[in-house]
DNA sequence: ACATTTGCGTTGCAGTTGCAACAAAAAATG
DNA sequence: CATTTTTTGTTGCAACTGCAACGCAAATGT
């Protein structure tokens, strides 16, 4: 059941068993369960390897200068933390929590950080898969960069909704946010979000039922023929 | 003359110059010249190489479906962009423009994308340099994403101040940005950036000419004390 | 079936901010 | 040094949006 979950990250994804309790091995593999609330990570700490939560919930977390604490990211089930500041060394410019009681999985990617060892034939397609881990980490990043840069929340909505449709090459889809989320992902109020949704659906642009959502206006498909 | 500017990226930083060579030539470096406003690549086209700018800027940009198009990054000389999409053989969803006339060195990472030749040692360094970077920007947009995350101007100023009196250690620096530049990164509009910047230098909580900015508040070092 | 929790939409309000247009200052050019 | 160009600051205005509070409906638990 570990096995389900660990393949849905795109590290472990396409392995058979033995490939992947190799994997594992290699990356020095072992499990740790939290309570609602704990900390996996204090602040300025070393980050001798990265997570993958195997279930549960668990947020990363940044104090500002001024006391203020924000979230920086939400990371669920089949999804990983701290892989840059793992493989760099770095010490953690943020703290970790346990939202739920959770279960992670930690790994050290050591051996992929050291040339020497990538002669080694499993550690080099190890090394690629992180590789290619990180190169599709800073185009997800990349692309909410893109949203949180809009200067409204309308403008904001659009941009996320282009991308979901563009992705699943349909005006129809659903999202993997509730509205609180989405809100969090863009970097606005929820109900300031509400509001907005409303206001577009008012005006023909889109519908939405819960997490579905449809694009309907004429002026989406008339701008991207142009293209 | 290249050199210097070669070394002034993460990748090639603290190179000799025969180790430079080899690198070079793994990555199969070809130069090319561009005039201002030329398009160095297209949308929806492959990205066989990632480009470094050896001279002048480049812009990354990308269209919404409304046919906006905005501005994703402002690269400049021994920066590099679109080293993700070549890695993963992407098609480029961005497009990207000369704004000055430049010349940008193009690097194909398909010999690190291939698990079989990190065998050989060279290129098992050179991947352990470009995971290296490929890591280190993912830091970066972090940084940038909890910037963009804040909800109001003066806290996106303490963010971006906050981090580059973490990062020079010393609560005087310059940034390197002009206000122009520093409105688009933070995701803000120019006028309205000046005048929070005012407002916050009437108010005694930083003072600035030109680039040069210092952090006055007590509050400021209060906060941070108290973490 | 009832009580409780959770998620979502609505609204009043005040402060913020995008926007456009202009003024002032600084830098570049000749 | 004079002139042009670029950069930065200022301001009025309208619209946006964060915020808090509330209502409603669906889901959950007992």
């Amino acid at each position: 059941m570990n096995k389900k979950i660990l393949r849905r990250c795109r590290l472990f994804a396409g392995l058979d068993d033995a490939a992947l309790e190799r994997a594992l091995s290699l990356l020095a593999a072992r499990e740790q369960s939290y309570v609602r609330g704990e900390f996996l990570v204090p602040v300025a700490s070393p980050m001798p390897a990265f997570g993958l939560v195997l279930e549960g919930q668990v947020q990363v977390l940044r104090d500002d200068r001024d006391g203020h604490h924000m979230i920086m990211a939400n990371v669920g089930a089949g999804d990983t933390f701290g892989e840059s500041l793992a493989y760099l060394g770095r010490l953690s410019p943020v703290y970790i929590v346990a939202v739920d009681a959770c279960r992670v999985m930690w790994l050290s990617p050591a051996r992929l950080a050291d040339p020497a060892s990538l002669a080694d034939a499993d550690v080099a397609a190890l090394s690629f898969r992180f590789t290619s881990m990180l190169a599709a980490r800073a185009l997800a990043m990349n692309d909410r960069i893109q949203i949180l840069s809009q200067l409204t929340i309308r403008s904001k909505i659009n941009a996320l909704l282009s991308q979901f449709a563009a992705q699943s090459g349909s005006d129809s889809f659903a999202l993997p946010f509730d509205r609180e989320d989405m809100a969090f992902y863009l970097g606005t109020d929820r109900s300031a979000l509400s509001r907005e949704l409303g206001r577009m659906r008012r005006e023909g642009l889109i519908d939405f039922k819960g997490n579905n959502f449809t694009l309907l206006s004429p002026d989406f498909r008339a701008a991207s023929d142009g293209m």
